[in-house]
DNA sequence: AGGCCTATTTATAAAAA
DNA sequence: TTTTTTATAAATAGGCC
């Protein structure tokens, strides 16, 4: 009787040449791996997150309890300001950072314009100092106040303009940014 | 001659009973989940992620070429506004958010000192419209300009103090906070 | 892709080191 | 804990549907 077939073969642990056999190890071996892992949860109440992609980038992934639960407890416990764990939140943020600068700008321009207003009204109330009987009592802090937030925000502008993509202010990391969508 | 063992036994697909047990096999299982994950690594040019947590909550990661990266792929893929992919997001910057508010309280009460400051350079103009040879030509927009600014930081005031961390202003997500860390 | 088959290679349970 | 041993259970390469 003939030999219906050689069994399995033992084969060199380097990427398989023949892409029809490689496609159809790379299912098998996939399944046999999530098999594995999955035992191993049932067995010893572990849990399991595996993410695969595919040579052709398909995504498969296991979970248990579930893919999303497992990788966020690891990113939690390794996340750290500097570490890459921030990059998926750049990457998140970076329109929301463009949108803040320009919104930023904006308000900029609003400040420089009610600074100016403000210096008319210094400048009106010291020339007609005790010669208009209407004139009402004007709170002095105003004028200062307007002066320190407009420095800060154009420390903000700045800071957030950067492209190292680590703005501070004032010793304070700008942990995100915020698309305000707004037109003034 | 005597068996010196009776070789690899059947197991029921349950949690291992002694625990004893349960940790040996977790070690073994876990190094051959792994090295089943490089074979198909190496032989299908496949990457993949495996995240474990033990049974004692301690974590094992497999990467190639790094957990990190993979991660974020299968990340990005998968994120819409309402996954659960925003909630380690969120979770990172709920402190900012908080900042951010009260960032934003403190400009509201400078803008409503700038506003008052306005309306007091108004009421003076008016008054002595005409009758002061010193006044200088005022920009009307700036008082309008303030009342919309104001009216819009009220909106993403109250928006971002929400608590279903979906905050939006004009239809646009807030996406992220932002921690300005400044005193005015 | 997803099963089935067979012969063979691998993984591993249990015990001991 | 990891490693070794032994004997056996599982996985799988290469075919073929």
């Amino acid at each position: 009787m003939t030999r219906k077939s050689r069994g399995r073969q033992k084969i060199e642990m380097t990427r398989m040449s023949k892409e029809s056999n490689l496609l159809v190890t790379f299912s098998k071996r996939r399944s046999g791996l999530f098999k594995k892992a999955s035992e191993l949860c049932t067995l010893c109440s572990a849990e399991i997150a595996i993410i695969v992609f595919s040579p052709g980038k398909k995504v498969f992934s296991f979970g248990h309890p579930c893919v999303e639960s497992i990788v966020n407890r690891y990113l939690m416990k390794n996340s750290t300001p500097s570490s890459s764990t921030l990059q998926l939140m750049e990457a998140h943020r970076n329109a929301s950072v463009r949108e803040l600068n320009m919104q930023l700008t904006n308000m900029l321009s609003q400040l420089e314009a009610e600074k100016q207003c403000g210096e008319e009204l210094s400048k009106i109330r010291k020339a007609s100092q005790g010669t208009c009987w209407w004139e009402a009592p004007i709170n002095e802090i105003g004028l200062q106040e307007l002066e320190q937030l407009k420095a800060a925000m154009e420390e903000l502008k700045k800071n957030v303009a950067n492209e190292d993509g680590e703005a501070h202010w004032g010793g304070v990391k700008l942990f995100a940014g915020c698309s305000w969508g707004v037109e003034f």
